[in-house]
DNA sequence: TGTACATCAGTGAACGCGCGTTCACTGATGTAC
DNA sequence: TGTACATCAGTGAACGCGCGTTCACTGATGTAC
């Protein structure tokens, strides 16, 4: 089990006047107590694949977890806290993940296509997985800015990784600007991806389209855009 | 003003059993309270840009429609009515302006690359235009099966109409099939839109992007997937 | 190894706030004669 | 043109439900001697 990546135990030095330190969660002490924990952390990520955080109660959340009401207020500050240590906890996965995913050494044999191709579906799987924590993250950026801000600096994260892997990788690729370029692909892969995330497999779009119509679409239009040749 | 879409008024004749229509509104018979209906739903698009739906209370709704709480509820079956009538509003609308916009006659004239760029341009402004609201829609479409099959139906409409454009300009076009092409390319175009509208000018990506560049490279991105040389 | 005590963890009924909705009433509009 | 009456429109205080949060209490764990 992946160690919680936690925000700042309770128990602060007398003369401690840090900045506003984000207290997300109450430190546990005991073993048990973090398995509670954890298994709060999982109960909510399963129930939010059916309904949005608003229609999950604390009580049903409980419930779930094998816990009560009060244990819940023991390791959280509130129930939008537990939303914030989901957030932490998928940030720290994919920031991990991402890292390892675009190291240039990786993809040295393969073409940028497949490159490409592989990244996609990758990423499809990865968001399919997490579709319900993800969708209630995109409706509380909406409002909340410390989410938005700490969502941005992944992506801030995942662009620099990628501009790399391009950079390594000039001479397939006909943008000026490199990246430029990583920051666009990211967005618009990514603004798909959050499109399924929303709407599910049958997006707002006449038909849905099947998983690998999809991701050879997605690869196409990459490529393309990196690739291009200016008919002008 | 443009008149209203409304949906169904309340009396009926007494041998319908037409299936369970969508009674969204109940239908104003005065002109005075058709002007507190339409006030209502000016008031909430105004204070839909600055807060989600939930957020904003029908009390002050109505107090920023200088109307009632009451007379809120003699024209809206409930709070979530209000919403649909919106969504209907848009949809009209929406529905309306793509009609004129798409038709084929109009481009004939113009480059594919110039008529990509108008398109991509005028889209995000409307987008803009209609920031709150359209949060709002895309929030309760991950969970409103009604709302989202209407959105839906909109959405095929736009691909059919971009189809029967793209078909006009086929030896401009190099994928083989024009039909899946016009339904990604809507697809992709219109999640980088919903991106911003959920996330406002500051999406989640690295650093905001200034307008300019992103028609530019909306465009580009259309263009270099409608017109890919494959080089394989 | 055993006992006492402190702290941590867990329980769930009760509380209270916010907000959607109702309802008894007043005022405005339109129509019949 | 005027009056009576019916219907429509508007008002806002009061209600009640749902759900987040609290709190007095019980049980578990760990530590000192």
């Amino acid at each position: 089990v992946p160690k919680l990546a936690l925000v700042q135990p309770t128990n602060r030095n007398p003369g401690d006047n840090s900045p506003p330190e984000l207290r997300w969660i109450r430190a546990p002490v005991q073993d048990r107590s973090q398995r509670t924990l954890e298994r709060i952390l999982d109960a909510t990520e399963l129930l939010l694949d059916n309904r949005p955080f608003d229609k999950v109660s604390v009580s049903e959340i409980a419930k779930e977890a094998k816990a009560s009401v009060g244990s819940f207020y023991a390791r959280f500050d509130g129930k939008a806290a537990l939303l914030y240590a989901l957030h932490e906890r998928y940030i720290e996965e994919s920031r991990a993940t991402t890292e390892k995913a675009l190291a240039p050494e990786q993809w040295a044999a393969v073409t940028l296509e497949e490159l490409t191709r592989q990244m996609v579906s990758f990423l499809l799987m990865f968001h399919r997985e997490h579709q319900g924590l993800r969708r209630a993250l995109v409706m509380i950026q909406t409002t909340d800015e410390q989410v938005r801000q700490r969502s941005a600096s992944l992506a801030s994260f995942v662009v620099d990784c990628l501009a790399r892997l391009l950079e390594s990788r000039r001479s397939e690729i006909r943008r000026p600007d490199i990246t430029l370029a990583a920051d666009f692909v990211h967005r618009v892969v990514f603004s798909l991806l959050d499109q399924i995330t929303i709407y599910g497999p049958n997006s707002p779009t006449s038909k849905p389209m099947a998983d690998e119509v999809l991701v050879e679409e997605m690869t196409q239009i990459c490529l393309a855009y990196l690739q291009q040749v200016r008919t002008t």
